[in-house]
DNA sequence: TGCAATATATACCGATCAGTATAGAAAGTA
DNA sequence: TACTTTCTATACTGATCGGTATATATTGCA
C-alpha cells in the first residue's frame, strides 16, 4: 500500500511519483476549487498521475480530500496553536488575525480558507465532508475558548467579559476575512480590517 | 415570452405555473445548494415544472440564477438600505447586524447568505456568477462607506476614525456571521457575536 | 530464468450534468 | 371547424462526473 515516510524496499514495480508531492498538489487544487469543484480530471492532471494510481495510493476522492485536509491543518493552520501560546489575550488575538492574514492572503497559496470553502459549498453529495470540516473547526474553537477563559482567570481579560462570546466573535472575523480574501479583496484592505478589529479588542 | 407582472390575455396555451412562485422556489434551492450545487433536476422538481418550461420562461440556469439573485436582493437584503437610514453610525451598525441575523439565521429560510455561498464556491464554470455576486456586493459596500463618511462629517463618528476601514470591518463580521450560520451555529451564539461586535463598536 | 507483486496506461462503466428536438395538448382567432 | 400560437411531456444529446477492468510494464525474489 502507501508508505509515504518509510522508503522500505518493496517488491513489485516502484511508484513513479512522490505521494507527498502529489498530496500537496491535490491540496492546492481543493483549496482553489473546493471539494466538489475539484474534478478528478483536474486533480490527476495537476498531480501528474493517472486515476488508477490515485485510487491505489489514496483510496478515493473523499479519502484524498481528508488527507489533504490533514496536511492543510498540519502545515497551514499551525499558526492557530502557536497563537494560543501568546502570553496575553490580546497577543492571542493579534497572532490569530495576523496568522489568518498570512495564510489566507499569501502570494504563494490560493486565497481564502480551505475550511470555509469546504463548509460553505456546495451540493448534497459532499455532506459528510462538510460535517467533518465543521467538526474539526469546532474543536479548534473550543481550544480558543479555553485559552480566553484562562486569560480571564489570569486577569488580562476583565472579570465581566465573556470568553466564549469573544472567541466566537474572533473566529467570526477570521472567517469573514477568508470570505473577503477569496473574493479578491486586496491585502492592504484586509490588513486594515485586522487593525480595526484589534483597535476594538477589549483587553490589553 | 414571460410577463410575470402583467396578466395580459395572450394567445396560445396558457402557462400552468406562476413564474413568481417558481422563481421563489428556485431561490430557495440556490440558497441551500449554491449555484453549482443546485442541479436542474432538483430545481425543476422543486419548482414543479419541466425543463423545457424552465428554459422557455427563464432562459437557462445562469439567467434563472440572476433572476433569483434579483429577488433575493429585493426581498431579503432590503434591510441593508433601510439600515443606512438609521440616524447614527451605531444605529446603522445595529440594524445591519440584526438584519443579517434575521435574514441569514431565520427559521423559514435557508441558513447563511446566498451571496457568500455563491462567491465562495466552487468550480471554474461558475466564474462569471462569482464575479457578478462580488460586483453587487462591492456596490452595496460602497454605500456603507458613504454613509459612515457622512457619519464622521456629522460628528457621530470621531474625527480620527476611518469610515472605509469600519465599513469593511463591519461587512467582514457580517460575512463571518453567514459562514457560521451556514455551518449550523445556534441563533443564540450568533446573537452573542452581534452583541460583542456592538459592544466593541467605536461610536455612540 | 521464471514467478509473484506492484504500478502504469488505456479504455471503459453507469450516472448525472446542462441543454434541446419533437410531438402533442390547450388556448385565441377566423 | 380550421389554423396559429404557445405551453407541456417525453425522450434524447454530447459532455463530464467518480470510479474501475484489463492488459502491460517493471521490480524483487527464488
Amino acid at each position: 500500500m502507501q508508505c509515504p515516510a518509510t522508503t522500505t524496499a518493496t517488491r513489485g514495480r516502484p511508484r513513479e511519483f512522490d505521494p507527498e508531492d502529489a498530496l500537496a498538489t491535490a491540496l492546492r487544487i481543493f483549496w482553489q476549487r473546493g471539494y466538489e469543484g475539484a474534478s478528478l480530471a483536474e486533480l490527476t492532471e495537476a498531480m501528474g498521475i493517472t486515476k488508477p494510481s490515485l485510487y491505489a495510493c489514496f483510496g478515493n476522492k473523499e479519502a484524498l480530500f481528508r488527507k489533504a485536509l490533514d496536511l492543510y491543518e498540519r502545515e497551514k493552520l499551525c499558526y492557530v496553536s502557536s497563537a494560543l501560546e501568546a502570553p496575553t489575550a490580546r497577543g492571542v488575538a493579534e497572532r490569530l488575525l495576523h496568522g489568518a492574514l498570512a495564510t489566507h492572503c499569501g502570494d504563494n497559496d490560493p486565497q481564502g480558507c480551505l475550511g470555509v470553502i469546504s463548509s460553505v459549498a456546495c451540493g448534497s453529495e459532499a455532506e459528510s465532508i462538510r460535517k467533518e470540516v465543521i467538526a474539526r473547526r469546532a474543536s479548534s474553537e473550543r481550544a480558543l475558548v479555553d485559552r480566553l477563559e484562562r486569560a480571564r482567570a489570569e486577569g488580562d481579560l476583565s472579570e465581566d467579559s465573556d470568553p466564549e462570546a469573544l472567541a466566537t466573535y474572533l473566529t467570526t472575523v477570521m472567517q469573514g476575512l477568508s470570505v473577503k480574501a477569496g473574493a479578491g479583496t486586496s491585502r492592504e484592505t484586509l490588513e486594515r480590517i485586522v487593525a480595526t478589529t484589534l483597535a476594538c479588542w477589549p483587553s490589553k
